[in-house]
DNA sequence: CCGCCGATCTTT
DNA sequence: AAGATCGGCGGG
C-alpha cells in the first residue's frame, strides 16, 4: 500500500516509534482503548498491552485520586506521560500511565500484556508463572515481569532517557475492544471503563 | 476448572 | 480496617 491520499484527512495514525506526550494529554477514558496493542519496553523486556482500565480523579469514586492529591497520588495530578506505580495489597506493584492535562487527575492502569522480547528475563522475574501466558496476564504480574517497582514511580515515559518506554510498532488498537466493568473495585462498579483485546488469552482472569 | 484464603503493608 | 492482587490449596 502507498502513502495516504493527498487532500483527504485519512485515518488518524500514530507514527511508529515512541509515543509523544500529546498522546496522553486527553481523558483517560479516551486514551485507554488507544493504548491497546501499544508496546511497553523496559530494557530488553517488552510486551504488547492487551488490557487496560481508565481511572479519573475527584469525580471517580474508584480512583486513588478521588479524595484529592496525597503524597501517593500526587503524580496523577501532574502532567501526562508519567508513571503512577502503587503497592497493591501490600504485596504487588501495579503500573499506571498518567493521562489528561496537568492539574487534572487521571491515569490508565496497565492490566495485561503479551510478552514479546526478553521472555527469558520475564520468566526469571516471574518464577510462579508455569506457562508463558501467565507471565503478564494481570496488573501485578505485568509489573513484575518487566521489573517495574517503586523506583519507577513518577518517571517520565516521554523523557529521552526514560528507562521505560511506550512504542507504537504499527499494530493498531482493535476496532471493537471488549468493554466491561473495572476489576477489584467496590465503588462505581458499573462503569464500563475496562478495555481489552477481544478473545486474547493473555487478558487477566477476573475473580 | 472453580472457589476460598492467607500474605503483607500503605493509607484512611 | 480495607484495598485497582496473586498463588496455593482443596474439591468437583
Amino acid at each position: 500500500m502507498g502513502e495516504h491520499h493527498r487532500g483527504h484527512p485519512g485515518p488518524i495514525v500514530t507514527a511508529r516509534g515512541r509515543l509523544p506526550r500529546t498522546f496522553f494529554d486527553d481523558d483517560p477514558l479516551e486514551i485507554a482503548p488507544r493504548l491497546l496493542n501499544k508496546v511497553l519496553v523496559v530494557g530488553g523486556r517488552s510486551l504488547r498491552l492487551v488490557e487496560v482500565e481508565a481511572y479519573r480523579g475527584t469525580d471517580d469514586p474508584a480512583s486513588h485520586a478521588h479524595r484529592g492529591p496525597t503524597p501517593r497520588t500526587e503524580v496523577m495530578f501532574g502532567p501526562p506521560g508519567h508513571l503512577y506505580v502503587y503497592l497493591s495489597y501490600g504485596i504487588h506493584w501495579c503500573t499506571n500511565i498518567v493521562c489528561g492535562p496537568d492539574g487534572v487527575a487521571g491515569a490508565v492502569l496497565l492490566r495485561a500484556g503479551i510478552p514479546l522480547t526478553g521472555i527469558e528475563a520475564q520468566r526469571l522475574a516471574r518464577p510462579a508463572a508455569r506457562r508463558d501466558v501467565d507471565l503478564a496476564n494481570g496488573p501485578g504480574k505485568l509489573t513484575q515481569a518487566l521489573g517495574i517497582d517503586d523506583r519507577h514511580g513518577g518517571i517520565d515515559l516521554c523523557h529521552p532517557d526514560s528507562p521505560v518506554v511506550l512504542v507504537d510498532d504499527g499494530t493498531p488498537p482493535p476496532d471493537r475492544p471488549d468493554v466491561g466493568p473495572r476489576v477489584g473495585i467496590s465503588a462505581a462498579i458499573d462503569l464500563p471503563w475496562r478495555f481489552s483485546n477481544p478473545g486474547d488469552p493473555h487478558r487477566s482472569r477476573p475473580r
